[in-house]
DNA sequence: CTCCTGATGTCAGAATGCGACATCACTCGT
DNA sequence: ACGAGTGATGTCGCATTCTGACATCAGGAG
């Protein structure tokens, strides 16, 4: 018989998953998680550097998902349509990972409290760093991939959030590439000028 | 004689600033900060909600002059650059109110601590959320609105870091409209094609 | 003069997070 | 087969952040 109990880490979200779920973000304390995961508080802080941390484990794998991508792309696309392409498929991903219960009850505790949109934007602003790194490695100048990586996380924020909470969901990479055209539209935007 | 010494919150204020200057953030808790001001840590958290509050006091006053301009603006502006202008004008109100050099201590710890960062793109996406309900009240659609204050936002992070990082700082007005030709630019460009 | 208000202080305590050390089943080398 | 080492976990103690409840007390309103 193995010594412990396999994947504490994995056992270790889930309770704090269900316990936020039950009793809500803030109600419930890491020694109540661990309690539930048949751990000790001072585990939990061994897997995981705060509470907040416990709610995103998957964001590295998303983000060496997307960069992937990124390389794999054709090498003539332009910057922003490589980022939003890459999403897209990457969305499709997790789209397939992931139960869409799973993503909204996340999503909702999320957009609930503060602490944990702090946390989300900060490492959403990594996912920026790293595609912008990932442009140029395909040789796309430093100055243009910074702002690049900037927009593509615009839309990527834009088309997830629409999947989301869209009521009868539709496929992600749709939602994202819907958000480019948007972005397009006003950026392209011009002053109304009477005639 | 008056009960107490004025201002407590300045002198908050100033006594964190200096004392993160002194021995960095983390090392500064909030009872050094209290103490420094004559005070005691119950009343640093009366005004403070949290240690991170007390370097981000004059976010609302930015807020309150950039939704300000965006509502003063010609009303046939298109959305992005009626921001664009807003944030250009907030910028130069700022770089009047304070100091340089106050201004990038501030920028250096809020970079260097991954606490600060947290908290200081919350504000940022409060900021967007503020501009986006502005652009709302001048009958941009609030699909439209939405993304133009997240490029907004972009192009002013961009233009606002260029100038608290170049060497021989011009003005920040100057450094957001590059930003947005930038953004043009990258918004712009097609599939490198043969002919 | 008295009452009230509002800024501050005092105290106790919960929760987060960390360093140091203990435990103990399992594994590997011999 | 056996002893040393490894690695995941537990235990303990502590600093720090943040909150609730109550106390204090100068100055202003009546």
């Amino acid at each position: 018989m193995a010594r412990w109990e396999p994947d504490a880490r994995g056992r270790l979200e889930k309770a704090a998953m269900d316990l936020f779920i039950e009793r809500g973000y803030e109600r419930t304390t890491v020694s109540d998680i661990a309690a539930r995961a048949d751990l000790t508080e001072r585990t939990f802080f061994r897997y995981f550097a705060d509470k907040r941390e416990v709610l995103f484990s998957g964001s590295r794998d998303l983000e060496r998902t997307i960069v992937d991508h990124i390389a794999a792309a054709p090498p003539d696309l332009p910057p922003l349509d490589v980022l939003v392409a890459a999403y897209a498929a990457a969305g499709a991903w997790l789209e397939a990972l992931r139960d869409l219960e799973y993503v909204r009850a996340r999503y909702a505790l999320i957009t609930k409290h503060a602490e944990l949109r702090e946390r989300e934007l900060i490492k959403l602003a990594g996912l920026a760093g790293a595609t912008s790194a990932a442009l140029i490695a395909r040789g796309v100048p430093e100055a243009t991939a910074g702002l690049a990586a900037e927009l593509g996380l615009a839309v990527f924020k834009r088309g997830f959030e629409r999947w989301v909470t869209s009521r009868k969901p539709r496929d992600v990479a749709g939602h994202i590439r819907a958000a480019l055209a948007d972005v397009r539209g006003v950026v392209a935007a011009a002053p109304a000028r009477p005639r």
